[in-house]
Formats: structure tokens, sequence, C-alpha cells
DNA sequence: ACTAACACAACAATCGATTGCAAGATAATT
DNA sequence: AATTATCTTGCAATCGATTGTTGTGTTAGT
């Protein structure tokens, strides 16, 4: 910066200045110098500016993990909500921190703010810390979590509206014909109890009474969710249906019964939930409810921005739909057999 | 900082040495202000500090778009991918800036080297953009690029075997009997260019001519893979296996396949590449090509953070290896038939 | 007892940008 | 012409930490 203030004949002040657009620069000079900066290809220092100004212009994205998924994040989930965040951050200019925070290190949230590297933080999920995340908003205001809205005040959330979602998606296995509908899902986490609260309402709604033995409590972990789920089959309760809390365990769900003879949605019809990208191309395609993860995250970080700049703001929820595909049995089609190696058109 | 000196009776430069340890302060006065430290419950300020040592303690991991793929990251495999690197990075201390860089925007890359915001980059894939990855690796060095070795010494990369992966994948189709094997995938891409490569190989190698009507040029975009795959099928080319470029692909196109009435593998057998945690919970699990991801973050960070020091490194390849599962119908199992609403143990 | 050697700790400059206040220059008013 | 008002620009402090150099006190050697 002094190199262009040497270049133009002017003090630092007035570079600083005419670069911000300030008025109090004539516009003749504040021009001089714009152009003089794009000459030499100055940008910038941001950490000097950040210093100065006593921000750091980053927001920091938080996954936390559940004590089961300390290795990995696995679930495209968090991808896809990650894309969104990061373009909505990108357009008012500030950058992506990205941090894992592990179930096994008990301050790990804490440590986000006491370290001061960003402005604010983004909470992707409650996972098992509702606690930990309960005790850090009480002392930090800037902080906007993904998920289930706890019923106290003590953070702010976005979330979508999960139970109406379970409703939908077991209203609709209702409505087909399903009356043994299991629930996959863990409901240690407080999304997927919500999930399960909408799951139960529908069926109460339509008067069926809820075997215990059609819950199958199964983690998002892999080799987990494979074991859980051969174990609800090896246990024999009959079902005709299945309500998965994420698209990825009805994956996991379908493909098992598969393997084990069991055609989807013939035998059972599948329904998930979050309506990831992939959720299409599962075989069947899968039904599901879908969330609407770009208003999501644009609400988050506004929210987030407005309680940088002292405002109160409120939790909000935002609405889903279903989805209706293949995989409970709501347009299947007749399968001709083709004989290998000799396909035509279809 | 300044509260700390006073508190301990010292000045801050003291402060400074007794908490990055510095053995010109004695251990006792280093003790005493370690404690005061952590009663105040002090922590350095990042951007002070950063400022003054001229870093930023901070790494982009930048996402190059296809000029197809503008609204968002949809492969799963980023994913994975930033989770490893994530956990390498923060290994090390480093912060990690995620930044999505769109083919829209011509200057993407450079931008990220001008503003200084990180101390280096890791670019996972190439995308379509060699050409400006290039001009930027010859006059920046801290930047390691995930995907294919184009030869040229431009910049440094790390990556799986692709070709080697392509080679493994054919040969195992080809030793199942299957002779007409159809390449699904964008070759304008350098790492799916040499997954063709060991398609084409292993064909030469087994002396199977190849009928280019067996490639399938089909982009990552989802709407566009939906249409090119049906395409493919409608052209009615006989084929009786697939190469897929990708898992993600590769569930794409059995999904499609199914919608046409074929079953894969008994119709089709279809191997992918990526071997991401979802390709064991596709139906039929995916027979694929594993990349070790987690060596190669490791490999991504060491050589960067060697170039960082001004240290010369070389280009490395990870290998791979075929994992089989039933989606090419190396384990098809009997496939019982149940009636629905009454499953018994299996 | 005097000096050399050494261990500790403080002073002050530095990183690069921002901004309140003061001062200089120009134009306008009486 | 003198004075005020209005524009512009510069000075210097500031953000919080790091570090080369200097200064002080202690110990040891002869």
């Amino acid at each position: 910066m002094s190199d262009i203030a040497r270049l133009a004949g002017v003090s630092e002040a007035t570079v600083s200045r005419a670069l911000r657009g300030s008025t109090l620069i004539s516009q003749a000079t504040r021009e001089r110098i714009r152009e003089i900066a794009e000459a030499v290809g100055y940008t910038v220092d941001h950490t000097a500016r950040n210093l100065r100004l006593q921000r750091t212009g980053t927001i920091t994205v938080a996954v936390p993990l559940h004590h089961e998924v300390d290795q990995g994040i696995s679930d495209p989930f968090f991808l896809e909500m990650l894309g969104f965040l990061a373009d909505e951050l990108a357009d008012r200019g500030y950058d992506l921190l990205l941090r894992k925070i592990g179930a096994g290190e008990p301050n790990g949230l804490a440590n986000l703010v006491i370290e001061r590297r960003s402005d604010g933080i983004l909470l992707i999920g409650q996972s098992t810390q509702h606690a930990q995340i309960k005790a850090l908003g009480q002392r930090y205001k800037p902080l906007v979590v993904w998920g289930a809205d706890m019923g106290d005040d003590a953070y702010i959330t976005v979330g979508s509206d999960n139970r109406a979602g379970g409703r939908m998606a077991v209203e609709h296995l209702l409505e087909r014909g399903h009356r043994r509908i299991a629930f996959f899902g863990d409901r240690e986490l407080p999304e997927i109890a919500a999930r399960f609260e909408g799951y139960h309402e529908a069926l109460a709604g339509a008067g069926v009474s809820w075997d215990p033995a059609l819950e199958c409590r199964v983690t998002f972990r892999k080799a987990g969710s494979h074991a859980a789920i051969g174990e609800f089959l090896a246990k024999g309760t009959p079902f005709d249906a299945v309500f998965a809390a994420s698209d990825q365990l009805a994956g996991a769900a379908i493909n098992i019964f598969d393997r084990h003879g069991l055609n989807v949605p013939r035998d059972a019809a599948v329904v998930g939930f979050d309506d990831l990208m992939l959720a299409a191309s599962y075989t069947p395609a899968l039904t599901t409810v879908h969330q609407d993860l770009a208003a999501g995250a644009r609400l988050m970080v506004n929210k987030l921005f407005k309680r940088m700049a002292g405002e109160d703001v409120r939790s909000s929820v935002v609405p889903v739909r279903l989805i209706i595909r293949a995989s409970c049995g709501a347009s299947i089609a007749p399968r001709p057999r083709r004989r290998r190696g000799k396909l035509a058109k279809t």
C-alpha cells in the first residue's frame, strides 16, 4: 500500500480511503489511485485489514459428528448443505472455514469461540450435542444451528419441518394400504426424533396401533446400519413398509432387503428423507421427503448476519414436501425380460 | 495479552515468549505466565499473530466446477475427500478455507492467489480447467491438485492410478465373459480420460475390438446424465456390460436401466469407479474401483507443506484396487419370492 | 574484589490497513 | 480584502502479537 501511496504522491491514508470509496477523497484522486492500484496489481491484505477492523471476515461451518462416526463425514447431506452455504457466504464476501467437531472432544464447540477465528458459527446438525450447543448459545450470540427446534430458546435453529415430513411420508404409505410400517432411524438425534413423532402421529391419525417391534434403531454409521437392519430382519417382525429417517438409510435398507431376497417396492415399500440429488438415482428411485436446502441455507446465513449485527431473530422452520418416486410402489412399471447381450431400444 | 503482562508483572514480550515456550524465558516465569493465561482464559489472536508472521494459517481447498454444473457440488466424492483433507489440515493446525470455482468466472483461480487469503491451495479435481491451472501453477508454487498427471510438469498432482483402475475394471468384466462393454463418462475430464485409456487397453489386451458406439458421453450433471443414458439405450446398441467412470454415474445407469426393464447384473453388468461409502449401499451393491482417499489426502497435504517450505516435490500416483460386489454379477444369490406382508426371518 | 560470562527480561520496531482529528488549500460570502 | 465555509489530504495512533537488540542482575572464575 505504501508503494501505491508513493506512486500516487499521496499518503497511505488517502490510498486507503480512495480504495474504500470514501467521499472524503475527491473523485479525481480516487480514480487515479484506483488505476495505479490496478496497474500494480494491488489487493488489500485481509489479515491486516481484519486486525484493524476487529473481525475475521470468516464464518465457521462446523459439522458435529456423532460419537459413532469419528472417522469421517459420510452423509452426502452435509455436502449439499455445504454447497449452498458456500454460495450464500461467498455472496456476502465472507470466507467459509470448515470444521469437524468430534464427539470425542468435550469442548470442541467451545474452542471455536475462544479461538476467535471467525465472526460467527453455523452448525450443520445437532448430533447428540444439544447440551453443549445450548451452553454455547447462551454466551455466544452469532450462532445458527441447522436442526430441530428444541423448544427452549437456548439457540437459534433453522430446520425442516421434520414432524410434518414424517407425517406426510407415513400418511402416504397408509393411503397406499400399508399398515405395518417400520421406522428406521436413530431417535437420539433431535431431527430424527421429530421425524419419528410425525410417523407416530400419522399412525395414530389413521387409527393404526404402533408395534414397538417395528422400530429399528439404526445409526448413521455404515457398518452399524447394516448390522442393525440385518438384526431387524432376523427378528422376523412382519412389516410391509419402511419409513427411513434419511435417504442414505433408505438406500442401505433397500440394499440389505435385496440381499435377503426382498424386493422394493414389491415386498416392502420404502420412503426416505432428505431428497438428496442421488435419491432419484437409487434403484428403485426413492420416494422421499424433500428438504429445501437452498432456502434453509439462505435463512441460516441471513439470521446469522442479523445476529452479528446485534439484532434479535427467532428460529424458523422450512416446509417440506413429499416426492413420490418408485420405491413406495406408486409407479411400478411392468418389467419385461430381455436376453443378455441383445438389448433393443425400449 | 497486555492484561497477562500486567498481572504477571512482566512485559508483553516476555508473555509472548513464555507462551511460545522460548528458552529465553526461565522455566519458572514461563509456567507462572501459562497459569495466568489459563486462568483468565486467554488465547492468542490469530489475526494479529498471522499479520506479524506474514502468513494466514489457512489452506484453501477449492472445488473447480464443470461448466455444466454451476449450481452446486453434487458428487459425494468431494465430500469424502474434503473430510480427509479437513483431518489432515487440522492435525497440522491449519484452517480449511472452502471455495468453489465456477467455470463461469475466468480468473476465479487466479483470484485465489492474489487475494492472499491462504498459504496454499489444494484443488480437488481439474475439471475442464487444465489450462488455467497450468498458468497458475507456473507462478504459484504452493499448489497441489487432485487429478490426473498431465505429463507436463506445470503443476503437482496427486491422483489415483486411473488408467490401471480402468484396466482392472474392464479386465474383470472380460474375465466374466463380457465382450460388449460400454463406457459411460465424460472424457473431457482428464481423470475420466485416463480411465477410458485403461478401458481401451484392457479391450485391446483381450483382443476385443472397440465399437465407438459403445461410448456414452455422459456428464456429471444429473439431468444430463439421465438424458444421455436414455439416448444411449434408445440407439439400441447391443451391450452386456458397462464401465461407468464414477459410482454416481453407475448408480444413475442402474436406475435408468431398471426403468427400461433391464436388470443389473442379469441383463448387463456394471462396474463403477470411486468406491464411495454409498457404493456398497446401491442395489445391487456396486463393483467398483477403490480409491484410497485417505492416503491421497495425506499425500496432497504433505506435498503442499513441502512446497510451502520451498522444497521441490514431484507428482505421485495412488494405487487403486478392484472391489467386487454384486453389480458385475459375481455373487448373484438366488432370489426367493416372498408374499408382501408376511416376511419371515431370512 | 574485580571482571567476564551468562541468564532473564524489557524496549521498541514491525506486520498492513483504518480512522479521528488537525491542517492546508480552494472557493464563496460579505 | 478579510473571513468563513467547504473540500481535500496528512499525521499519527491503533489493532495484537513477535523478535532483534539492549539492559540489568546473578553467578563464576581468578
